[in-house]
DNA sequence: TATCATTTGTTCGTATGTATC
DNA sequence: CGATACATACGAACAAATGAT
Protein backbone atom coordinates (compact mmCIF):
# COMPACT_ATOMS: atom_id res chain seq x y z
CA UNK A 1 0.00 0.00 0.00
CA UNK A 2 1.02 3.59 0.09
CA UNK A 3 2.55 3.46 -3.20
CA UNK A 4 3.03 7.08 -4.28
CA UNK A 5 4.96 8.02 -6.81
CA UNK A 6 2.70 9.74 -9.63
CA UNK A 7 3.29 13.25 -10.33
CA UNK A 8 1.97 16.32 -9.49
CA UNK A 9 2.10 17.66 -5.66
CA UNK A 10 2.09 15.53 -2.86
CA UNK A 11 -0.84 15.86 -1.18
CA UNK A 12 -2.71 15.65 -4.47
CA UNK A 13 -1.29 12.09 -4.74
CA UNK A 14 -2.41 11.40 -0.98
CA UNK A 15 -5.58 12.60 -1.35
CA UNK A 16 -6.20 10.45 -4.60
CA UNK A 17 -4.42 7.31 -2.85
CA UNK A 18 -7.64 8.42 -0.41
CA UNK A 19 -9.97 8.87 -2.71
CA UNK A 20 -9.19 5.41 -4.64
CA UNK A 21 -9.04 3.44 -1.33
CA UNK A 22 -13.00 5.04 -0.57
CA UNK A 23 -13.96 4.06 -4.29
CA UNK A 24 -12.52 0.66 -3.47
CA UNK A 25 -14.11 0.15 -0.42
CA UNK A 26 -11.48 -0.02 1.66
CA UNK A 27 -12.76 3.03 3.97
CA UNK A 28 -16.95 2.51 4.07
CA UNK A 29 -19.29 4.84 4.22
CA UNK A 30 -19.63 6.44 7.82
CA UNK A 31 -16.76 4.43 8.59
CA UNK A 32 -13.46 6.68 10.02
CA UNK A 33 -10.16 7.41 7.88
CA UNK A 34 -6.69 6.93 9.64
CA UNK A 35 -6.06 9.55 11.85
CA UNK A 36 -3.31 12.33 11.08
CA UNK A 37 -0.70 10.44 12.70
CA UNK A 38 -1.49 7.76 10.91
CA UNK A 39 -1.72 8.70 7.58
CA UNK A 40 1.46 10.63 8.29
CA UNK A 41 2.73 7.19 8.98
CA UNK A 42 1.58 5.58 6.35
CA UNK A 43 2.25 7.46 3.49
CA UNK A 44 5.46 8.70 4.92
CA UNK A 45 4.94 12.52 4.21
CA UNK A 46 4.31 15.71 6.78
CA UNK A 47 1.64 16.88 8.94
CA UNK A 48 1.02 19.95 6.40
CA UNK A 49 0.92 17.40 3.49
CA UNK A 50 -1.67 15.01 4.97
CA UNK A 51 -3.88 17.96 6.25
CA UNK A 52 -3.52 19.40 2.47
CA UNK A 53 -4.84 16.19 1.41
CA UNK A 54 -7.92 16.02 3.89
CA UNK A 55 -8.61 19.28 2.89
CA UNK A 56 -9.25 18.31 -0.64
CA UNK A 57 -11.05 15.82 -0.15
CA UNK A 58 -13.29 17.84 1.87
CA UNK A 59 -13.70 20.40 -0.67
CA UNK A 60 -15.10 17.79 -2.84
CA UNK A 61 -17.69 16.34 0.04
CA UNK A 62 -16.29 12.98 0.07
CA UNK A 63 -14.99 13.29 3.59
CA UNK A 64 -16.42 14.86 6.43
CA UNK A 65 -14.17 16.52 9.55
CA UNK A 66 -15.09 16.02 13.50
CA UNK A 67 -13.08 18.14 15.49
CA UNK A 68 -11.39 15.94 18.33
CA UNK A 69 -12.96 12.35 16.77
CA UNK A 70 -11.75 11.98 13.03
CA UNK A 71 -12.38 11.92 9.77
CA UNK A 72 -14.90 10.28 7.91
CA UNK A 73 -16.23 9.26 4.99
CA UNK A 74 -19.71 10.94 3.79
CA UNK A 75 -22.54 9.02 3.85
CA UNK A 76 -25.03 8.93 0.81
CA UNK A 77 -28.13 11.08 1.54
CA UNK A 78 -30.19 7.77 3.20
CA UNK A 79 -33.49 9.72 2.36
CA UNK A 80 -33.92 11.67 -0.56
CA UNK A 81 -36.14 14.81 0.00
CA UNK A 82 -38.29 14.96 -3.12
CA UNK A 83 -39.76 18.37 -3.36
CA UNK A 84 -43.05 18.13 -6.04
CA UNK A 85 -43.14 21.28 -7.54
CA UNK A 86 -46.27 20.97 -9.64
CA UNK A 87 -49.59 22.65 -8.30
CA UNK A 88 -53.01 21.04 -7.76
CA UNK A 89 -55.93 22.41 -7.06
CA UNK A 90 -58.75 20.68 -5.44
CA UNK A 91 -62.64 20.59 -6.51
CA UNK A 92 -63.33 23.22 -3.93
CA UNK A 93 -60.94 25.59 -5.65
CA UNK A 94 -58.18 25.09 -3.01
CA UNK A 95 -54.71 25.16 -4.43
CA UNK A 96 -52.14 22.43 -2.71
CA UNK A 97 -48.16 23.35 -3.29
CA UNK A 98 -46.27 20.41 -1.72
CA UNK A 99 -44.84 22.22 1.04
CA UNK A 100 -48.25 21.58 3.34
CA UNK A 101 -46.40 18.03 4.55
CA UNK A 102 -43.27 20.50 5.94
CA UNK A 103 -43.29 21.44 9.53
CA UNK A 104 -43.13 25.69 9.76
CA UNK A 105 -39.88 26.15 12.65
CA UNK A 106 -39.67 30.12 11.93
CA UNK A 107 -42.12 32.74 10.51
CA UNK A 108 -44.29 33.91 8.47
CA UNK A 109 -41.65 37.39 9.03
CA UNK A 110 -43.46 40.02 7.07
CA UNK A 111 -40.74 42.89 6.09
CA UNK A 112 -40.92 46.06 3.48
CA UNK A 113 -38.22 45.76 0.80
CA UNK A 114 -37.97 46.99 -2.78
CA UNK A 115 -37.35 45.30 -6.05
CA UNK A 116 -33.87 44.98 -7.10
CA UNK A 117 -32.94 44.66 -10.86
CA UNK A 118 -33.09 40.82 -10.68
CA UNK A 119 -36.33 40.51 -8.90
CA UNK A 120 -37.70 43.88 -10.45
CA UNK A 121 -37.15 42.05 -13.97
CA UNK A 122 -38.85 39.00 -12.61
CA UNK A 123 -41.95 40.92 -11.97
CA UNK A 124 -41.80 43.48 -14.78
CA UNK A 125 -41.33 46.41 -12.61
CA UNK A 126 -38.42 49.24 -12.21
CA UNK A 127 -35.80 48.79 -9.62
CA UNK A 128 -37.03 50.18 -6.02
CA UNK A 129 -40.62 49.39 -6.83
CA UNK A 130 -42.00 48.53 -3.19
CA UNK A 131 -42.47 44.87 -1.89
CA UNK A 132 -43.65 42.96 0.85
CA UNK A 133 -41.35 39.95 1.71
CA UNK A 134 -41.72 37.23 3.71
CA UNK A 135 -39.90 34.72 5.26
CA UNK A 136 -40.30 31.36 6.03
CA UNK A 137 -38.32 28.32 7.41
CA UNK A 138 -39.39 24.56 7.09
CA UNK A 139 -38.13 21.65 8.14
CA UNK A 140 -38.90 17.96 6.82
CA UNK A 141 -40.42 16.32 9.80
CA UNK A 142 -38.78 12.37 8.39
CA UNK A 143 -35.42 13.64 7.11
CA UNK A 144 -34.85 17.19 9.09
CA UNK A 145 -33.88 18.87 5.92
CA UNK A 146 -34.53 22.59 6.12
CA UNK A 147 -35.75 24.79 3.44
CA UNK A 148 -36.62 28.50 3.17
CA UNK A 149 -38.92 30.53 1.92
CA UNK A 150 -39.55 33.51 0.55
CA UNK A 151 -42.35 35.35 -0.73
CA UNK A 152 -42.04 38.92 -2.49
CA UNK A 153 -45.54 40.36 -3.00
CA UNK A 154 -45.75 43.85 -5.01
CA UNK A 155 -48.06 46.69 -3.38
CA UNK A 156 -49.74 46.51 -7.09
CA UNK A 157 -50.36 42.42 -6.58
CA UNK A 158 -51.74 42.75 -2.81
CA UNK A 159 -54.12 46.19 -3.62
CA UNK A 160 -57.25 45.59 -3.48
CA UNK A 161 -57.08 41.66 -1.96
CA UNK A 162 -56.79 40.19 1.42
CA UNK A 163 -53.24 40.21 0.89
CA UNK A 164 -52.50 43.90 1.74
CA UNK A 165 -54.06 43.45 5.48
CA UNK A 166 -52.08 39.72 5.17
CA UNK A 167 -49.06 39.13 3.11
CA UNK A 168 -48.28 36.55 5.29
CA UNK A 169 -50.90 34.52 3.35
CA UNK A 170 -50.01 31.01 3.03
CA UNK A 171 -48.37 30.63 -0.35
CA UNK A 172 -51.30 28.32 -2.00
CA UNK A 173 -54.04 30.24 0.00
CA UNK A 174 -52.55 33.54 -1.93
CA UNK A 175 -53.21 31.42 -5.42
CA UNK A 176 -56.63 31.13 -4.66
CA UNK A 177 -57.57 35.08 -3.25
CA UNK A 178 -55.83 35.99 -6.89
CA UNK A 179 -58.03 33.33 -8.51
CA UNK A 180 -60.81 34.99 -6.77
CA UNK A 181 -59.71 38.55 -7.97
CA UNK A 182 -60.39 37.38 -11.19
CA UNK A 183 -56.91 36.31 -12.54
CA UNK A 184 -56.11 32.81 -14.39
CA UNK A 185 -52.91 31.32 -13.10
CA UNK A 186 -49.69 29.72 -14.71
CA UNK A 187 -46.21 30.08 -13.24
CA UNK A 188 -42.82 29.85 -14.09
CA UNK A 189 -40.05 28.29 -12.33
CA UNK A 190 -36.36 28.43 -12.40
CA UNK A 191 -33.56 25.96 -10.77
CA UNK A 192 -30.19 26.97 -10.28
CA UNK A 193 -27.10 25.27 -7.54
CA UNK A 194 -25.06 27.89 -5.86
CA UNK A 195 -22.46 27.73 -2.97
CA UNK A 196 -24.58 28.95 -0.14
CA UNK A 197 -23.52 32.30 1.74
CA UNK A 198 -22.22 31.89 5.13
CA UNK A 199 -25.80 33.19 6.41
CA UNK A 200 -27.35 30.58 4.57
CA UNK A 201 -24.91 27.74 5.78
CA UNK A 202 -26.15 28.53 9.03
CA UNK A 203 -30.06 28.42 8.57
CA UNK A 204 -30.34 25.71 6.30
CA UNK A 205 -27.25 23.60 8.69
CA UNK A 206 -25.65 23.38 5.76
CA UNK A 207 -22.24 20.86 5.96
CA UNK A 208 -19.26 21.69 3.87
CA UNK A 209 -18.86 21.34 0.59
CA UNK A 210 -23.05 21.05 0.26
CA UNK A 211 -24.39 23.84 -2.39
CA UNK A 212 -27.85 24.91 -2.59
CA UNK A 213 -30.27 24.22 -4.58
CA UNK A 214 -32.58 27.50 -5.29
CA UNK A 215 -35.98 27.48 -6.67
CA UNK A 216 -37.68 30.35 -8.24
CA UNK A 217 -40.77 30.62 -9.07
CA UNK A 218 -42.86 33.70 -10.64
CA UNK A 219 -46.85 33.28 -10.32
CA UNK A 220 -48.51 35.08 -13.32
CA UNK A 221 -52.18 36.35 -13.90
CA UNK A 222 -54.50 37.11 -16.37
CA UNK A 223 -51.95 38.43 -19.52
CA UNK A 224 -49.20 37.17 -17.96
CA UNK A 225 -48.98 39.97 -15.61
CA UNK A 226 -46.52 38.89 -12.59
CA UNK A 227 -48.33 38.72 -9.69
CA UNK A 228 -45.70 36.94 -6.82
CA UNK A 229 -42.15 35.95 -7.21
CA UNK A 230 -41.38 32.95 -4.24
CA UNK A 231 -37.78 31.97 -3.83
CA UNK A 232 -36.88 28.45 -1.98
CA UNK A 233 -33.53 27.43 -1.20
CA UNK A 234 -32.96 24.03 0.16
CA UNK A 235 -30.15 21.47 1.03
CA UNK A 236 -28.65 20.27 -2.92
CA UNK A 237 -27.24 17.26 -1.42
CA UNK A 238 -30.47 16.32 0.58
CA UNK A 239 -33.33 17.49 -1.95
CA UNK A 240 -34.51 17.56 -5.46
CA UNK A 241 -37.60 19.39 -7.20
CA UNK A 242 -39.72 17.31 -9.72
CA UNK A 243 -41.48 19.25 -12.16
CA UNK A 244 -44.02 17.18 -14.86
CA UNK A 245 -44.33 18.37 -18.52
CA UNK A 246 -46.28 18.22 -21.77
CA UNK A 247 -45.15 18.95 -25.32
CA UNK A 248 -47.23 22.63 -25.96
CA UNK A 249 -47.19 24.71 -28.90
CA UNK A 250 -44.47 26.35 -29.53
CA UNK A 251 -44.24 28.99 -26.89
CA UNK A 252 -41.19 30.53 -25.63
CA UNK A 253 -40.36 31.05 -21.84
CA UNK A 254 -39.86 35.08 -21.78
CA UNK A 255 -36.17 34.66 -22.38
CA UNK A 256 -34.47 37.14 -19.60
CA UNK A 257 -31.06 38.63 -18.97
CA UNK A 258 -29.47 39.97 -16.09
CA UNK B 1 -7.67 49.65 9.28
CA UNK B 2 -7.14 45.82 9.72
CA UNK B 3 -8.69 46.23 13.30
CA UNK B 4 -8.96 42.91 14.40
CA UNK B 5 -10.04 41.81 17.97
CA UNK B 6 -13.20 40.03 17.75
CA UNK B 7 -13.76 36.00 19.03
CA UNK B 8 -12.52 32.86 16.91
CA UNK B 9 -9.53 32.13 14.97
CA UNK B 10 -7.34 34.47 13.66
CA UNK B 11 -8.24 32.97 9.40
CA UNK B 12 -11.61 33.38 10.19
CA UNK B 13 -10.72 36.81 11.65
CA UNK B 14 -8.83 37.79 8.49
CA UNK B 15 -11.76 36.29 6.08
CA UNK B 16 -14.40 38.13 7.77
CA UNK B 17 -12.17 41.52 7.28
CA UNK B 18 -11.67 40.77 3.88
CA UNK B 19 -15.30 39.67 3.10
CA UNK B 20 -16.58 42.76 4.66
CA UNK B 21 -14.05 44.40 2.50
CA UNK B 22 -15.37 42.93 -0.61
CA UNK B 23 -19.10 43.63 0.79
CA UNK B 24 -18.31 47.19 1.26
CA UNK B 25 -17.15 47.77 -2.18
CA UNK B 26 -13.68 48.23 -0.65
CA UNK B 27 -11.98 45.51 -3.46
CA UNK B 28 -13.98 45.42 -6.59
CA UNK B 29 -15.58 42.56 -8.73
CA UNK B 30 -12.95 41.80 -11.07
CA UNK B 31 -9.88 43.51 -9.10
CA UNK B 32 -7.13 41.75 -7.18
CA UNK B 33 -6.54 41.55 -3.76
CA UNK B 34 -3.85 42.59 -2.10
CA UNK B 35 -0.99 39.97 -2.52
CA UNK B 36 -0.48 37.43 0.57
CA UNK B 37 2.44 39.21 1.53
CA UNK B 38 0.59 42.63 1.39
CA UNK B 39 -1.85 40.91 3.67
CA UNK B 40 0.69 39.68 6.06
CA UNK B 41 1.65 43.26 6.96
CA UNK B 42 -1.90 44.85 6.43
CA UNK B 43 -3.65 42.10 9.15
CA UNK B 44 -0.06 41.22 11.08
CA UNK B 45 -0.34 37.70 10.47
CA UNK B 46 1.77 35.12 9.42
CA UNK B 47 1.83 33.57 6.14
CA UNK B 48 0.03 30.08 6.90
CA UNK B 49 -2.86 32.61 8.21
CA UNK B 50 -3.51 34.44 5.83
CA UNK B 51 -3.29 31.72 3.17
CA UNK B 52 -5.96 29.55 5.36
CA UNK B 53 -8.01 32.90 5.25
CA UNK B 54 -7.87 32.96 1.00
CA UNK B 55 -8.45 29.14 1.30
CA UNK B 56 -11.70 29.44 3.26
CA UNK B 57 -12.74 32.64 1.19
CA UNK B 58 -12.34 30.35 -2.04
CA UNK B 59 -14.45 27.59 -0.70
CA UNK B 60 -17.26 29.87 0.04
CA UNK B 61 -16.74 31.26 -3.87
CA UNK B 62 -15.80 34.23 -3.07
CA UNK B 63 -12.13 35.15 -4.79
CA UNK B 64 -10.58 32.95 -7.70
CA UNK B 65 -6.84 32.61 -7.10
CA UNK B 66 -4.58 32.51 -10.08
CA UNK B 67 -1.23 30.91 -9.57
CA UNK B 68 1.35 33.44 -10.38
CA UNK B 69 -1.11 36.27 -10.56
CA UNK B 70 -2.80 36.85 -7.68
CA UNK B 71 -6.46 36.87 -5.71
CA UNK B 72 -9.63 38.31 -7.41
CA UNK B 73 -12.65 39.22 -6.31
CA UNK B 74 -15.40 36.73 -8.14
CA UNK B 75 -17.54 38.76 -11.52
CA UNK B 76 -21.43 37.56 -10.70
CA UNK B 77 -22.01 35.21 -14.42
CA UNK B 78 -22.20 38.42 -16.66
CA UNK B 79 -25.02 36.07 -18.21
CA UNK B 80 -27.01 33.81 -16.91
CA UNK B 81 -28.01 30.88 -19.26
CA UNK B 82 -31.31 30.06 -19.01
CA UNK B 83 -31.87 26.13 -20.24
CA UNK B 84 -35.89 26.19 -21.40
CA UNK B 85 -36.98 22.67 -20.06
CA UNK B 86 -40.35 22.98 -21.82
CA UNK B 87 -41.08 20.79 -24.48
CA UNK B 88 -42.88 22.00 -27.88
CA UNK B 89 -44.06 19.76 -30.59
CA UNK B 90 -44.95 21.68 -34.23
CA UNK B 91 -47.51 20.91 -36.67
CA UNK B 92 -45.66 18.38 -38.42
CA UNK B 93 -45.03 16.33 -35.52
CA UNK B 94 -41.03 17.97 -34.92
CA UNK B 95 -40.23 18.32 -31.36
CA UNK B 96 -38.15 20.70 -29.41
CA UNK B 97 -36.42 20.33 -26.65
CA UNK B 98 -34.11 23.72 -26.18
CA UNK B 99 -31.27 21.90 -26.51
CA UNK B 100 -30.70 23.20 -30.28
CA UNK B 101 -28.98 26.26 -29.61
CA UNK B 102 -26.42 24.32 -28.15
CA UNK B 103 -22.84 23.51 -30.53
CA UNK B 104 -22.12 19.89 -30.16
CA UNK B 105 -18.42 19.30 -28.76
CA UNK B 106 -18.26 15.59 -28.52
CA UNK B 107 -20.06 12.53 -29.28
CA UNK B 108 -23.28 11.16 -29.45
CA UNK B 109 -20.61 8.27 -28.02
CA UNK B 110 -22.83 5.49 -27.62
CA UNK B 111 -22.04 2.37 -25.10
CA UNK B 112 -23.50 -0.53 -23.62
CA UNK B 113 -24.27 -0.49 -19.44
CA UNK B 114 -26.79 -2.07 -17.23
CA UNK B 115 -29.74 -0.56 -15.17
CA UNK B 116 -27.86 0.81 -11.08
CA UNK B 117 -30.03 0.48 -8.48
CA UNK B 118 -30.77 4.34 -8.87
CA UNK B 119 -31.55 4.56 -12.86
CA UNK B 120 -33.60 1.11 -12.78
CA UNK B 121 -35.76 2.52 -10.05
CA UNK B 122 -36.52 5.77 -12.53
CA UNK B 123 -36.73 3.39 -15.19
CA UNK B 124 -39.46 0.98 -13.85
CA UNK B 125 -36.61 -1.85 -14.28
CA UNK B 126 -34.28 -4.15 -11.98
CA UNK B 127 -31.02 -3.53 -11.73
CA UNK B 128 -28.50 -4.88 -14.11
CA UNK B 129 -31.00 -4.53 -17.05
CA UNK B 130 -28.73 -4.01 -20.40
CA UNK B 131 -28.95 -0.50 -21.40
CA UNK B 132 -27.93 1.69 -24.27
CA UNK B 133 -25.93 4.77 -23.07
CA UNK B 134 -25.39 7.78 -25.39
CA UNK B 135 -23.14 10.70 -24.13
CA UNK B 136 -22.71 14.07 -25.40
CA UNK B 137 -20.90 17.16 -24.55
CA UNK B 138 -22.57 20.63 -25.49
CA UNK B 139 -21.09 24.11 -25.28
CA UNK B 140 -22.93 27.21 -25.31
CA UNK B 141 -21.62 29.67 -28.43
CA UNK B 142 -22.53 33.08 -26.38
CA UNK B 143 -21.42 32.42 -23.07
CA UNK B 144 -19.26 28.97 -23.10
CA UNK B 145 -20.99 27.36 -20.75
CA UNK B 146 -20.75 23.68 -21.11
CA UNK B 147 -22.99 21.20 -20.55
CA UNK B 148 -22.96 17.39 -20.16
CA UNK B 149 -25.71 14.83 -21.62
CA UNK B 150 -26.48 11.42 -21.53
CA UNK B 151 -28.72 9.37 -22.75
CA UNK B 152 -30.24 5.79 -21.14
CA UNK B 153 -32.41 3.84 -23.67
CA UNK B 154 -33.53 0.26 -22.48
CA UNK B 155 -33.79 -2.70 -24.74
CA UNK B 156 -37.06 -3.22 -24.45
CA UNK B 157 -37.95 0.60 -25.03
CA UNK B 158 -35.17 0.47 -28.29
CA UNK B 159 -36.89 -2.50 -29.26
CA UNK B 160 -38.76 -2.56 -33.15
CA UNK B 161 -37.92 1.10 -33.20
CA UNK B 162 -35.47 2.60 -35.19
CA UNK B 163 -33.65 3.71 -31.78
CA UNK B 164 -32.40 -0.22 -31.38
CA UNK B 165 -30.01 0.86 -34.99
CA UNK B 166 -29.48 4.03 -33.82
CA UNK B 167 -29.33 4.66 -29.99
CA UNK B 168 -27.50 7.89 -30.96
CA UNK B 169 -30.44 9.35 -32.23
CA UNK B 170 -31.07 12.99 -31.13
CA UNK B 171 -33.66 13.11 -28.22
CA UNK B 172 -35.90 15.16 -29.53
CA UNK B 173 -35.82 13.21 -32.44
CA UNK B 174 -35.78 10.02 -30.09
CA UNK B 175 -39.60 11.49 -28.64
CA UNK B 176 -40.93 11.56 -32.38
CA UNK B 177 -39.79 8.25 -33.20
CA UNK B 178 -41.31 6.84 -29.83
CA UNK B 179 -44.74 9.20 -30.89
CA UNK B 180 -44.79 7.08 -34.03
CA UNK B 181 -44.31 4.38 -32.06
CA UNK B 182 -47.98 4.57 -30.66
CA UNK B 183 -46.90 6.10 -27.53
CA UNK B 184 -48.31 9.49 -25.92
CA UNK B 185 -45.76 11.04 -23.94
CA UNK B 186 -45.21 12.96 -20.91
CA UNK B 187 -41.72 13.51 -19.23
CA UNK B 188 -41.28 14.28 -15.56
CA UNK B 189 -38.04 15.87 -14.42
CA UNK B 190 -35.76 16.42 -11.24
CA UNK B 191 -33.66 18.85 -10.32
CA UNK B 192 -30.78 18.49 -7.83
CA UNK B 193 -27.37 20.35 -6.59
CA UNK B 194 -24.24 18.84 -5.76
CA UNK B 195 -20.43 19.19 -6.04
CA UNK B 196 -18.65 17.88 -9.19
CA UNK B 197 -16.42 14.58 -9.11
CA UNK B 198 -13.13 15.60 -10.41
CA UNK B 199 -13.57 14.02 -13.68
CA UNK B 200 -16.70 15.93 -13.95
CA UNK B 201 -14.98 19.58 -13.34
CA UNK B 202 -12.60 18.50 -15.79
CA UNK B 203 -15.13 18.00 -18.44
CA UNK B 204 -17.31 20.80 -17.91
CA UNK B 205 -14.66 23.51 -16.96
CA UNK B 206 -15.65 24.01 -13.45
CA UNK B 207 -13.74 26.52 -11.39
CA UNK B 208 -13.13 26.62 -7.90
CA UNK B 209 -16.33 25.94 -5.62
CA UNK B 210 -18.65 25.44 -8.31
CA UNK B 211 -21.76 23.16 -7.89
CA UNK B 212 -23.25 20.93 -10.68
CA UNK B 213 -26.84 21.41 -11.95
CA UNK B 214 -27.99 18.08 -12.58
CA UNK B 215 -31.49 17.45 -13.86
CA UNK B 216 -33.26 13.98 -14.91
CA UNK B 217 -35.89 13.40 -16.79
CA UNK B 218 -37.71 10.63 -17.56
CA UNK B 219 -39.97 9.94 -20.96
CA UNK B 220 -43.28 8.38 -19.93
CA UNK B 221 -44.98 6.60 -22.66
CA UNK B 222 -48.75 5.05 -22.55
CA UNK B 223 -49.74 4.07 -19.29
CA UNK B 224 -46.75 6.01 -17.93
CA UNK B 225 -44.63 3.12 -18.74
CA UNK B 226 -40.95 4.93 -18.44
CA UNK B 227 -39.39 4.85 -21.60
CA UNK B 228 -36.04 6.70 -22.04
CA UNK B 229 -33.96 8.50 -18.83
CA UNK B 230 -31.69 11.63 -19.75
CA UNK B 231 -29.24 12.92 -17.35
CA UNK B 232 -28.14 17.04 -17.92
CA UNK B 233 -25.04 17.87 -16.07
CA UNK B 234 -24.64 21.82 -16.12
CA UNK B 235 -22.33 24.49 -14.31
CA UNK B 236 -24.91 25.90 -11.79
CA UNK B 237 -23.53 29.40 -11.07
CA UNK B 238 -23.66 29.92 -14.84
CA UNK B 239 -27.39 28.04 -15.81
CA UNK B 240 -30.82 27.59 -14.46
CA UNK B 241 -33.61 25.33 -15.92
CA UNK B 242 -36.80 26.82 -16.72
CA UNK B 243 -39.97 25.19 -16.14
CA UNK B 244 -43.69 26.31 -17.24
CA UNK B 245 -46.23 24.97 -14.70
CA UNK B 246 -49.91 25.02 -14.74
CA UNK B 247 -52.56 24.01 -11.93
CA UNK B 248 -53.81 20.21 -12.64
CA UNK B 249 -56.27 18.05 -10.57
CA UNK B 250 -54.92 16.21 -7.63
CA UNK B 251 -52.32 13.77 -9.32
CA UNK B 252 -48.98 12.47 -7.55
CA UNK B 253 -45.08 12.39 -9.42
CA UNK B 254 -44.24 9.11 -8.36
CA UNK B 255 -42.88 9.32 -4.92
CA UNK B 256 -39.51 7.42 -5.30
CA UNK B 257 -36.83 6.86 -2.88
CA UNK B 258 -33.89 5.41 -3.41
C1' DT C 1 15.48 34.36 -26.02
C1' DA C 2 16.90 34.72 -21.49
C1' DT C 3 16.57 36.64 -17.01
C1' DC C 4 14.46 38.58 -13.04
C1' DA C 5 11.08 40.18 -9.65
C1' DT C 6 6.59 39.15 -8.04
C1' DT C 7 3.08 36.03 -6.65
C1' DT C 8 1.04 31.82 -5.44
C1' DG C 9 1.90 26.64 -4.55
C1' DT C 10 4.06 22.97 -1.91
C1' DT C 11 6.52 20.95 1.84
C1' DC C 12 8.92 20.52 5.79
C1' DG C 13 9.32 21.58 11.11
C1' DT C 14 7.38 22.92 15.63
C1' DA C 15 4.38 24.42 19.31
C1' DT C 16 0.09 25.10 21.43
C1' DG C 17 -5.08 25.15 21.73
C1' DT C 18 -9.41 22.59 22.03
C1' DA C 19 -12.86 18.91 21.41
C1' DT C 20 -13.94 13.99 22.30
C1' DC C 21 -13.96 9.94 24.83
C1' DC D 1 -8.00 13.41 34.59
C1' DG D 2 -5.37 11.68 30.68
C1' DA D 3 -5.00 10.04 25.94
C1' DT D 4 -6.19 10.86 21.34
C1' DA D 5 -7.55 13.63 17.53
C1' DC D 6 -8.20 17.67 14.96
C1' DA D 7 -7.48 23.10 14.82
C1' DT D 8 -4.65 27.03 14.84
C1' DA D 9 -0.45 29.52 14.39
C1' DC D 10 4.31 30.61 13.63
C1' DG D 11 8.73 30.04 10.86
C1' DA D 12 11.38 28.68 6.78
C1' DA D 13 12.68 27.10 2.24
C1' DC D 14 12.09 25.94 -2.40
C1' DA D 15 9.01 25.20 -6.67
C1' DA D 16 6.20 26.98 -10.34
C1' DA D 17 3.53 30.39 -12.92
C1' DT D 18 3.30 35.11 -14.55
C1' DG D 19 4.64 39.35 -16.55
C1' DA D 20 8.06 42.66 -17.50
C1' DT D 21 12.82 43.66 -18.59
Amino acid sequence: MAEIQRPGALYRQVAAAIREAIAAGEYEPGSPLPSEAQLIARYEVSRPTVRNAISALRAEGLIEVIHGKGSFVRTAPTQLTTLDRTITQDEDGTFHTGLDTWQLLEGPTVHRTHTTPETGRLLGLPTEEPLFGVDRLYNHPDTGTRLAHRTLIPYATAEDTELADHPDTDPAASYAILTKAGHTLTWTETTRARMPLPDEREALHLPDATPVLHTTRVTHGTDDRPLILEELRVNGDHARTAYRITARTPHHLPVTQP
